[in-house]
DNA sequence: AACTATTTATAAGA
DNA sequence: TTCTTATAAATAGTT
């Protein structure tokens, strides 16, 4: 049967999620080690496990390509100073902010549907009767709703902070002789 | 003639070594990008290339993630008079991050909950049969694990709250939008 | 963990 | 940099 082409969104069965994590995982430090041999390059990959378990590889280590990213990108500041890093700084937090709320509608729906199917498995266990035919297509419809919505989140967030994390990033301070452009350094 | 095996070591030719560095920076953000959306997991990529310039990808964003790694890492930090005001708003901002994080992970929680419910549903549904004991029993027992996690998450936002974060949201104005200028590459 | 049928990625060449 | 193409590699579904 081999390998069969598949859409490239979250895979439902947390069981294959956890196995397709750990195969392309592999795939994916092996293809950033032989990023760093062939070119030579510096480089840092760090993910977190469905689990929460995080995994990293670095080139020549972690830390230090880490701290180069974090600290070579307080340099390109422009001159408004002051002004344009604090700019930045609320930007950063309304982004973050955003996130939370975003997050906190999510789970808003995912509890309702899982209170929905709560509710029908007490009813069909209780009635030991099979499901009707519009109790299902409810909860398919509010699967697909909700997961179009994780996805549509989940691809705005990285079209969004692909583009400008690192400008965010770059007005990060450690500028001593400057007032107070208070920023985040890594912590 | 197509694609021919290399053996993975330095490429000798910086033009050759250049090419192959954009092509495999390509290749490696995809994946990184497929990972992050069929597992539903936070991954960061930095890379710099052969010339010094640095990429990133990241998901949700780039700095969430590392700084979920570093703060796990636990860092001792380093203090001076100056950095006061960052160090403040360093720490609001990790802990609008660490809520983000405990979001995730509750949000988690409630997705296999509902897994496993849909799963029982179907099942009895198929069967027509109503739920054993056992089934019941790891129900109540998730629910209970939901239920505990849920109640740690408000204590910890109501402390945050309490202190800082309120304050900190309060203080932003509103949200405006600055024009994104795309440095260095993501994609 | 292995096994493969296929899909993807990509080294060369233009 | 972008495209084309022959092949090398990665991997989804199974066992």
């Amino acid at each position: 049967m081999g390998r069969r082409k598949i859409e490239i969104k979250m895979v439902r069965d947390s069981g294959s999620r956890q196995v397709t994590f750990s195969k392309r995982r592999t795939g994916l430090f092996k293809k950033a080690n032989e990023l760093a041999t062939l070119c030579a390059v510096q480089i840092v990959v760090i993910v977190f496990s469905p689990g929460g378990k995080p995994f990293s590889f670095g080139n020549p280590n972690v830390e230090s390509v880490t701290r180069r990213f974090l600290n070579q990108e307080k340099k390109p500041r422009v001159n408004t100073r002051a002004a344009h890093a604090e700019q930045k700084q609320e930007a950063k937090l309304d982004k973050l902010n955003d996130e939370l709320n975003d997050l906190l509608k999510e789970l808003q729906v995912e509890k309702r549907t899982g209170e929905l199917l709560e509710q029908l498995l007490k009813e069909n266990g209780m009635k030991a009767k099979s499901l009707d035919e519009q109790s299902l297509d409810e909860l398919l419809m509010r699967k697909e709703a909700l997961d179009d919505l994780h996805e549509n989140l989940r691809k705005h967030l990285t079209e969004v902070e692909a583009s400008d994390s690192l400008l965010l990033l770059s007005e990060k301070p450690v500028k001593k002789n400057q007032e107070q452009v208070s920023k985040n350094g890594k912590k």
